[in-house]
DNA sequence: TTCGTATCTACAACCTTTGTAGATAAACAA
DNA sequence: TTGTTTATCTACAAAGGTTGTAGATACGAA
């Protein structure tokens, strides 16, 4: 994701407006590695800009992610997770237990559908979803990091698939 | 998933009924590879059993799932898919235009997180979702497989991972 | 400063999924 | 077969996340 100053620019280069609540929702997305969901977006931009709306955060976010700013992913957890870090390729690993998500760095260069097993798909991108349990839900004595494997998911909404 | 008749030995024998709109249900999803919605299984099962409700299969998918007979997905097309096949592991093809989901049989034994790269996740599934366009799409001039890699997911929900 | 228009908030609606209540029917024993 | 227990059924309403609408507001260029 570009920096609050850029993405003011291309706001404005867009034919956006660029108000206090948005640049709020720059700032707050800037730097964030915990994919927070929308209202978790809005939660923290309302400690700035206390009369911002949960649609305002919404309407941002999906702007965000038009210009390919930011990625949507939808892990199963319920709600659209929203992802600053585009510009790398990467995966995610997703804890079952508390929903926590994280960027995955590793490369897997042999994913790729082998010839006759696309079914007539036009294949664009593949995406890897590590599922397991987090540091603090072992330490919680949460379990099987594989029990229990009900309703995750995965979704990319980058600018061009990763 | 087992047989419709297994379907019904097994339901007794974990005390639940066994009624028509459940062995509908079963009969629905036998050799289905479609990953169909609740609404989808609905509409196919209404077509034998006219009165039945979509919270009766709602809760039906729930238990077969709960059972591990099936597992259910959400690959970011907004509601749940449920998957019959869970006897192999395999992975899904999604396709970005329509939502169609398909089974991939590939098995990727790299798919492992690098030591040290886990964040101090007990990782205990993979999974991996490939998104393109299908070949219906693609026919339809659907354009790039890439384009418009927006609100996309997957989440599985077997018996202990794939 | 002025004006046109995008954005704002508040509110309601949408969609998928789940909870509740009373009616119904499966399972099992007599 | 009949009766009794209890899970399941349908219908309805409600939850949670997300989007549409309307009037008020404020951005941004002239």
């Amino acid at each position: 994701m570009k920096t609050p100053d850029e993405l003011t620019q291309l706001f404005r280069a867009t034919g956006r407006k660029v108000t206090a609540q948005r640049q709020c929702i720059f700032r707050v997305l800037q730097g964030d590695v915990t994919h927070p969901s929308a209202e978790a977006v809005f939660e923290a931009a309302r400690r700035d800009v206390e009369t911002i709306s949960l649609k305002t955060v919404y309407q941002t976010l999906n702007d965000l992610a038009e210009l390919g700013e930011i990625a949507s992913l939808d892990v199963g957890t319920g709600m659209t997770r929203f992802d600053p870090n585009v510009d790398d390729a990467h995966h995610h690993v997703v804890c079952r237990q508390c929903g926590k998500v994280r960027d995955v760095y590793a490369d897997f260069p042999d994913i790729r559908l082998p010839d006759g097993s696309d079914l007539g798909f036009q294949v664009g991108s593949a995406e890897i979803v590590f599922r397991g349990l987090c540091a603090e839900c072992v330490a919680a004595g949460m379990g099987d990091p594989v029990a229990g494997d009900h309703t995750l998911a995965v979704s990319t909404n980058g600018p061009s698939g990763q």
